[in-house]
DNA sequence: CAGTGGTCTAGACCACCAT
DNA sequence: TGGTGGTCTAGACCACTGC
């Protein structure tokens, strides 16, 4: 990994940082893993301490690092307990609970002209097609589709879901070195059709929250589209504004 | 206002975040005005320049402040285009535009328990309620219905809101001293009532996205709540997760 | 105890804005 | 041209972790 350019117009920290990414995009260091500490980085980037820890304070906002004092800097992982449900929003009205995973499906299909859109893919390439069903307290809140392109989840089955005992993203990192790192909603309020209402024990025509996500990995990559319908009868999903 | 205290636990530059929010709750600088420069405050809190610009960093990121290289910090405002609908998440699907305002009704009611609850009031105590109506393209897309507590917004009427040309929170700034900082939201989809769906131009039962939103002011004091009810056809609701 | 991140300082230089 | 925020450095000291 080369020094960094004296001369290039972004402020140092910026570069710094943008090369860190580089660097856990190209796997140098894998979730979980601790950084060099921030005098090493310094070393090797040839800044100064101050400058790197700028960069390193944006990973941290940005949930890519994670700092422990006395310990050192690591790459974050979705497999952390406070990653758990980072991306889900849909929390009890009550006291909260965790979920109970159901998996309905998951093949092979080719990409159809939406999907194959939001992931920079072409109609036709190959997908992997992944539906569930998470319950809360014996009942079923949320059905979720999602879609994958099949040349970074090579080898993804339904038994490999099965056998894993933590979320689709930790799954992601561990078996398929592929990190989500921040993902854009969009909600809808739409009406339950037949088949989805009797997956979610409801009555057809009732109304759902649609949730639809794009994930993206190291260096803005759409990786993943979902596809979530939520029962907000018992549970909400819980947002904050700044 | 003294200076900070040398022994405390908390960090300085937290400390001195602080107190600049106090200064804000009690109108020492108001909505847009300029505060003093990072040399100035510092010297005020006796503190190095890089602590107090720590803390400012801070209120930037927390959109309290806003930056203008060359010319200083700015109190954030609500009438700042940039902020026009900085708590306002529905988007067109297709190339946005802005909404046209409906007034429906404005009165002093009595708080049921829920909105008391919320407001950190009484139940019973006066609160006023604003209910209107945004259109885009000639189509109703929302209905809100909102509660603030009335000794915060003595003299706020129907004739207030049709005479301003902003949002409601820039004229809460303006007329009311009081600034919304951030919120939080609870979303639903739910069925339209005979009532909301002739006002939204839906059928009844139509599914509908509601929104509530409890809003605060500095120093987070809850200071408004607001139920919104979203036609979600031709919109959505976009939210980013980091 | 050594090594790590966390805080705080002092100062230099640059980029931008207003006048 | 003077004042503002933006970047970058060098170094001191503290708090915490793990051996």
């Amino acid at each position: 990994m080369p020094p960094v350019k004296p001369r290039s117009s972004a402020p140092l920290y910026a570069q710094i940082r943008q090369l860190i990414v580089a660097a856990l995009a190209a796997g140098e260091w894998r979730p979980g893993d601790a950084l060099p500490s921030e005098a090493a980085l310094a070393a090797r980037f040839g800044a100064s301490a101050g400058t790197v820890r700028r960069a390193l304070d944006e990973l941290t906002a940005a949930h890519i690092v994670e700092r422990r004092q006395g310990s050192g800097t690591f790459v974050a992982t979705h497999a952390a307990p406070r990653q758990q449900f980072r991306f889900l929003r849909l929390v009890a009205d009550d006291a909260a609970s965790g979920f109970a995973r159901q998996l309905l499906g998951c093949r092979r299909v080719r990409a159809s002209a939406d999907v194959a859109h939001a992931l920079t893919l072409r109609t036709g390439e190959p997908v992997i097609e992944v539906r569930r069903l998470l319950h809360r307290r014996e009942r079923p809140v949320v059905l979720d589709e999602l879609w994958l392109p099949e040349r970074h989840f090579e080898g993804l089955t339904a038994e490999v879901i099965e056998a894993h005992p933590g979320t689709l993203y930790a799954l992601f990192e561990t078996s398929f070195g592929v990190h989500m790192v921040r993902a854009e909603e969009k909600l809808r309020a739409v009406a339950a059709t037949p088949q989805t209402a009797a997956l979610l024990g409801v009555q057809a025509g009732a109304p759902l929250l649609s949730v639809e996500r794009l994930a993206y990995t190291y260096g803005d990559r759409p990786m993943e589209l979902r596809r979530g319908l939520y029962h907000t009868d018992a549970d909400h999903y819980r947002n904050e504004l700044n």
